[in-house]
DNA sequence: TTAAATGTTTAAAT
DNA sequence: CATTTAAACATTTA
């Protein structure tokens, strides 16, 4: 489910409570989800957090590090007395029990407990020597990151294609960290037909919607991420973000555009809802 | 009952 | 070869 600002939401949020603590034990609830060696990570300390697209990182002393990658469900809750801190797919276990059926695997740190759930079994969280998480093969295909890439080379990687322009900026072999969400949203802004061959969308244009990527994208992480529709009560509990509140076109079929209210039009691209204004975006 | 869901991979069809 | 489509992973909710 989450895209680059709601993992990067995690990552903030994360970095400020676990940074220095240890991890005393693991509890694996479901071995496909965790690969790896957990017990070597008993023990160590926390260094640090990154995140790299859609992957966070946490790196530990004894040069090891533990990546998580949490596809459409994964989440990351984290309990420590009265603190508790939910990010990735919102469901009633941000501020349900835990652990809950849906809980992979549970982390005891020094300080409070971090709890990983994944409901659709789709995540993965793998472990290893730090110099073998940054050579994983899924990391080493990414595309570089929207805030880092030229202008120039943003260009010329997604020109390359003749298939649609959402599909290409999904694809994370060009472009790292863009999801369903924001790339609606960014070819809304852009007023770019989704559609649109990739190849035949201006230079210029294609300009601007990397301004507009990554003015979503900030916007995203200014918010705290979205939360999707079905969250009622975690707005109750100030858990979650907000970025569906500022949503342009993502789930708004048959709404009015934001700047011309021509109702927002649905198709299927590449298997995905895509979601524009047929007007704004022809 | 059917459709769809913030992701990615793989095989098969065009 | 480039691209598209479908299916797969498994589950929930509208």
């Amino acid at each position: 489910m989450p895209e680059l600002p709601e993992i990067e939401t995690v990552k903030l949020q994360l970095q400020k409570v676990l940074t220095g603590l240890t991890l005393q034990k693991i509890e694996v609830r479901n071995y496909p989800t965790v690969q790896g060696n957990a017990k070597s990570l008993e023990g160590q300390q926390v260094i640090g957090i990154r995140r790299r697209a859609k992957v966070l990182i946490i790196d530990f002393t004894s040069h090891l590090s533990m990546a998580f990658h949490f596809k459409m469900t994964g989440q990351l809750i984290y309990v420590n007395g009265d603190v508790r801190i939910a990010g990735g797919h919102p469901t009633e276990d941000f501020v349900g029990q835990l652990p809950s059926v849906h809980t992979r695997a549970i982390f005891e740190f020094s300080q409070g407990m971090l709890y990983f759930n994944d409901q659709r079994l789709f995540g993965w969280v793998k472990i290893g020597k730090t110099e073998d998480i940054n050579e994983l093969k899924f990391l080493q295909n990414l595309g570089p990151e929207p805030f880092d890439v030229s202008p120039a080379d943003f260009v010329v990687r997604v020109s390359k294609s003749r298939r649609p322009i959402k599909v290409v900026i999904m694809d994370q072999e060009v472009l790292s960290g863009v999801g369903n969400i924001y790339a609606n949203d960014a070819l809304w802004e852009a007023e770019i037909n989704p559609k649109t061959p990739a190849a035949q969308v201006p230079a210029a244009k294609l300009e601007v919607l990397l301004e507009k990527i990554k003015l979503v994208l900030t916007e995203g992480i200014k918010y705290g991420g979205a939360t999707a529709a079905d969250a009622k009560y975690i707005d109750l509990h100030g858990l979650g973000g907000h970025y569906q509140d500022h949503f342009r076109t993502y789930d708004r079929t048959g709404k009015p555009c934001l700047r011309c209210k021509t109702p927002i039009t649905r198709i299927e691209l590449a298997g995905r809802g895509t979601y524009f204004c047929s007007q704004c975006q022809p």
